[in-house]
DNA sequence: GCGACAG
DNA sequence: ATCTTGTCGC
């Protein structure tokens, strides 16, 4: 069991050496926001793309999936970055970034899912998440998230709502780029739109599966 | 043993 | 994440 983490653990440094802190540079226009919902070793998951201008659903993939790896607070990629990828092959692979549920480097080994899933396809990707993760030994300066002196992360305060959420560097993004995206994506809900979409949906699929 | 856990 | 009723508040 020992030597079945360290495995883990290993591939999660090499995927965190392969991050790319690099601006979006082009002009935002659509962005994607993928979400699961369970019901034991069921998962629905949907892909939904975000018109920006247009406020406009423009794609929507769901599926259903089988799931085996349990949950495990860290190694959430091995558990949900799988059914990431496979709505991502299924979709037209061209959003200009993508938000997925979970955190990006705000994580022991700089190994979350929203990491993963930017590393595995090249995309632009924020991590967005409720809570941080137990233990993690970060720092909060004003709305700015510190891991080890590094600038990873930023507190999300949608407008007009309470809770705050956490988002932070998955792949190929600058913390600028995150508030420009976040903000574009503030519907007044705590959800950015697109995320708000897919969690909808996903959770739709997974309650109509009794009728 | 009990409670908590990025989803 | 999911299991779950009513209830308080905007």
């Amino acid at each position: 069991m020992k030597e079945y983490f360290a495995k883990a653990h290993s591939i999660q440094k090499q995927i965190a050496k392969l991050v790319e802190i690099t601006p979006i540079e082009k002009n935002v226009t659509t962005v994607v926001g993928i979400d699961v919902s369970y019901r034991g070793n069921l998962a629905f998951g949907c892909l939904v793309k975000w018109d920006v201008k247009k406020e406009k659903v423009i794609e929507l993939v769901k599926r259903k999936f089988e799931v085996k790896f349990p949950y495990i607070s860290t190694l959430l990629m091995f558990r949900e970055g799988p059914i990431l990828l496979k709505l991502y092959r299924e979709s037209d692979r061209d959003g200009d970034v993508y938000l997925i549920n979970g955190h990006g480097l705000l994580h022991p080994r700089y190994a979350g899912l929203a990491t993963f899933f930017g590393v595995i396809t090249g995309e632009h990707t924020i991590g967005v998440a409720k809570r941080l993760i137990r233990g993690l030994q970060a720092k909060i300066v004003g709305d700015v998230v510190y891991l080890n002196e590094r600038e990873l992360g930023v507190i999300y305060r949608p407008r007009s709502v309470k809770r705050h959420l956490y988002a932070s560097i998955g792949n190929k993004v600058t913390i600028g780029d995150i508030r420009r995206v976040l903000r574009k994506c503030d519907r007044g809900f705590k959800l950015p739109e697109p995320l708000r979409l897919a969690h909808i949906e996903s959770r739709r699929m997974l309650k109509n599966e009794n009728l």
